[in-house]
DNA sequence: GTGAATTAAATTGAGCACAATTTAATTGTG
DNA sequence: CACAATTAAATTGTGCTCAATTTAATTCAC
């Protein structure tokens, strides 16, 4: 039997294999990625998508709930429940617009603001704990912003 | 005002950039890759978790949940569930081991195992879809095989 | 052999992620 | 102006992820 007729039946096709899958390495990435960030945000009371929110207000306040899930890639469905707690929590205020009442800006609150001071260390702790140099860092990420890009339609940005 | 003294006040500190997070591009390419096996696995019945579940036993049949969750890095919470939904689908049967009853075997039905074939032009789906080419995604793989090493402690498979 | 420690799954509760729908406000067209 | 179409968030329902706890079976130590 020969290599494809063997792959066909039940064995071995190398396309089929976990550990094969950059989509799997990707995934499982992530989720370690996330894990490790998770002792550091608990001191900041955030979780892991909702930092990702601050940062994204830390570099520009006041955004519409529409424009924080083009930045982020996520729908009102993630944003809106997540968006509250962080309200709940104080960090921001969630605050309907003047001219167009279906828009909802959100802007930092003093405490939100403060949030980033404490949040700088985050970075290098995260890098040492990746055990990679700055440079392969910088280029891993490239990479992977690349193939985000080919596989979001139209979206890139 | 120097650059670190503006970095330490409000504005730019680049190491807080999302555009700089690798676990951000990390995070979001690994959804847009689940955005695209969406459709794909929509055909056999899967989401994307249960798709890797699929994938592991397709390699080696007959695991314990606590060896799928070792190598697709999820615990019972998350697997236990997984797996009461594929059983529902009748492409697994959950087995208790007769020496150690508190273990569960996951084997496959020959549903599950005929799914394989159908599974097998995926890969190909994706590869394309990524524009990239198959030694670049092979290199990319196992860069973030070896950050998801670095970042796991001592779990390293 | 009986009770304490350990182990394997299952359960519970909080928080995403997303498709699909709903609500409400705005815009465009006649 | 009226009303259809569009737009922005919010809601709903399903499924995943994980920490923490519980349940039940097994092993270990007396």
């Amino acid at each position: 039997m020969n290599t494809a007729a063997l792959a066909n039946q039940s064995s071995i096709n190398p396309a089929l294999l976990l550990d094969n899958q950059l989509c799997f390495a990707l995934y499982s990435t992530s989720l370690a990625m996330t894990k490790m960030y998770k002792p550091l945000l608990e001191t900041l009371g955030l979780t892991y998508p909702q930092y990702l929110v601050m940062l994204v207000l830390w570099e520009r306040d006041g955004l519409m709930v529409s424009e924080l899930g083009e930045r982020l890639f996520l729908d009102s469905g993630t944003l809106t429940p997540l968006l509250k707690r962080l309200e709940s929590a104080s960090l921001i205020a969630r605050i309907r617009d003047v001219q167009d009442e279906r828009r909802v800006h959100i802007t930092l609150t003093a405490a939100g603001r403060a949030l980033k001071t404490q949040a700088a260390s985050i970075p290098d702790c995260i890098l040492k704990a990746s055990q990679c140099s700055l440079p392969d860092i910088v280029a891993l990420t490239q990479q992977v912003q690349t193939l985000r890009n080919n596989l979001n339609p139209q979206v890139n940005n």
